[in-house]
DNA sequence: CTGAAAGCGCTTACAG
DNA sequence: CTGAAAGCGCTTACAG
């Protein structure tokens, strides 16, 4: 093990680091030659870059780009607001905005905002506030109108997986309605004519928009809409059991289910067994392992990495200077049969 | 939709913010009156209040961190750096660390090293030069002495998941020997003696760890331990299947399997249909619907949870000052059987 | 090839 | 209750 030298460490207080100053006392130049070295910038004698670079080792000199960058006016710093870090969509999406933008030599300010709209807010203003070039937002379903003021001001913005209801601002999105048409669509093909719909909060934009789906799926194949199969409570146990008693039993039970996000999916898997014959099912929204489960689980794909990947070049497009109009992109989800939902009533 | 005003927002260019000189001159008054206001100072005039506040309303003012944490010295920020974002243990750990020093007021820079040390170099270094106040990082198997003066200059760093081998300082593991050996001790008791092992590369820490812990078992057990049963690849699914076809063909074939991380087992519950008689099979970390495959599978489930929240907890009490000797913390795993692992040869 | 001065936007330390 | 000056650690713009 390397022995750390504890000396000049103080409790609590953060050790005064070398500076350029320190650099220039030592080697016996200016802090501008040295500022020449640390830059690489051409014109610099062989002997006094040699001076400089060892007084740097020496002293264990490390520039403060803080400093930096306030003198130039520009962070390249991005921030990266979402709901859960835990979540895998999220996370393979992170991992797809992070790559991009690393790749064009961005820093990530990252936080999670819990759905929390106030939690949002705090973290966005403070990545403003630490002068961020843009961000990019899975936004909660509060008001973004807080956001105008730094966006008059110059920060990209780009929206991601929601549009920011309030604001005309970029906005990487899965075609929501389309997907869930398809899903349901690929029911009725397989003859179900009563099909249970459970959603989430309806005042989360992407469960409002699947219910959407859901209804515009059954009036186009001119079924109509039962309400009492429609459950848009959120993802916890107890309601998806209460739910599933009131669709599956009684005199005219639902034969098939379509689940709006992998978390009620799977919430409705582990609730099944207890049904008697199972329904037809297909859910919005991959997961790891749908494909290992007997039967495997139909589900209408997303693709969070090309919408992470999108969000990105947008946000990236936006720094390097495009002043358009605001756009709003929509990503095609992918219908994946895997026997859950291709089974008849 | 709002109207965003672009006028003013030149290309390519960071538009400038006004300052909390401009505040001061539109409401008439010194900066450090401004400043004051902004820092709720005691002992400014109501009336001065408002005239600034009305100020920093009307021109969208929002103070400069940057230029306040150079003033300061400390930047209220922490670097994480991991291996992947979109792996499901690393994203539940981090998003554990998010939430524990969100809540003491730190900003979080994040970066994944995709397993390369010269990224994970770039990172650190990165986050260093903008003066992070601590570090939490998932260390690739290469040299970490980079680290050194930074640490000799103050930055707290932790370690995750796997010890920075050269440096001496805090370390947050798992207690991966003594893991496996639970999980290899519970397929003996089974009554199995041919147990394969399928690992990772062995200079990732953790695969070695846990490779010592089967030939522990077995040890301790009074069985002889096969070379032909280990095999140590990356988790490709080619080299996964090479490895069972080996394993479980052949006169004395393999009657349970141990797998060294979920992505390995994973990999192999793909591969296993083809192979005939299903071999007893327990994995090293626990996964998502491991629980509601057929049969569940049985694991050693470690804490990303606790994992993270312990890495954050060193971090902040060295920052609050704590200048003792490095610890290093091994979490304990869990044996979770769920019929994978509990049929006999 | 090198350096002195000014300035980025704040806070600190003082003074009144 | 308020403000003028200095300074945090760099880079810019100039000068030589």
């Amino acid at each position: 093990m390397t022995e750390i030298d504890e000396a000049g460490v103080r409790a609590g207080r953060p050790v005064p680091r070398p500076t350029i100053k320190d650099v220039a006392a030592l080697a016996g130049v200016s802090i501008k030659t040295v500022s020449r070295v640390i830059n690489s910038e051409p014109r610099v004698s062989p002997a006094t870059t040699q001076a400089v670079r060892a007084a740097i080792t020496e002293l264990g000199f490390r520039r403060n780009d803080g400093a930096r960058i306030l003198r130039q006016g520009y962070s390249a710093t991005l921030g990266l607001v979402l709901e859960d870090f835990g979540d895998p969509f999220y996370s393979v999406l992170t991992d797809a905005v992070a790559q991009l933008v690393h790749r064009e030599g961005y820093t990530l300010l990252t936080g999670s905002s819990a759905e929390d709209s106030v939690r949002e807010r705090e973290l966005v203003l403070n990545f403003c506030a630490r002068r961020v070039d843009g961000l990019i937002v899975v936004p909660t379903a509060g008001q973004h109108d807080y956001l105008l003021p730094e966006i008059k001001a110059g920060v990209a913005a780009v929206f991601v997986d929601r549009p920011a209801g309030d604001l005309d601002a970029d906005t990487v999105l899965s075609d929501n309605v389309a997907g869930v048409r398809a899903g349901v669509d690929h029911l009725i093909s397989y003859g179900h004519r009563r099909i249970g719909f459970l959603g989430d909060r309806p005042d989360i934009f992407t469960a409002a928009e699947r219910l959407a789906g859901y209804r515009a799926a059954l009036a186009a194949a001119g079924l109509t809409v039962d309400e009492s199969l429609i459950d848009m409570a959120p993802p916890q146990p107890p309601a998806i059991r209460d739910a599933l008693t009131r669709m599956l039993t009684g005199p005219d039970p639902a034969t098939a289910l379509f689940t709006g996000n992998s978390r009620i999916t799977v919430g409705v898997l582990r609730e099944l067994p207890g049904y008697g014959r199972r329904p037809a099912l297909v859910g919005f929204d991959d997961f790891e392992l749908a494909d290992l489960l007997a039967p495997g689980v139909t589900v209408v794909a997303q693709d969070p990495v090309a919408m992470g990947q999108t969000a990105a070049q947008l946000l990236l497009r936006r720094l390097s200077g495009d002043r358009g109009p605001a756009r709003r992109i929509s990503h095609a989800t992918t219908l994946v049969p895997r026997g859950s939902g291709e089974t008849r009533p």
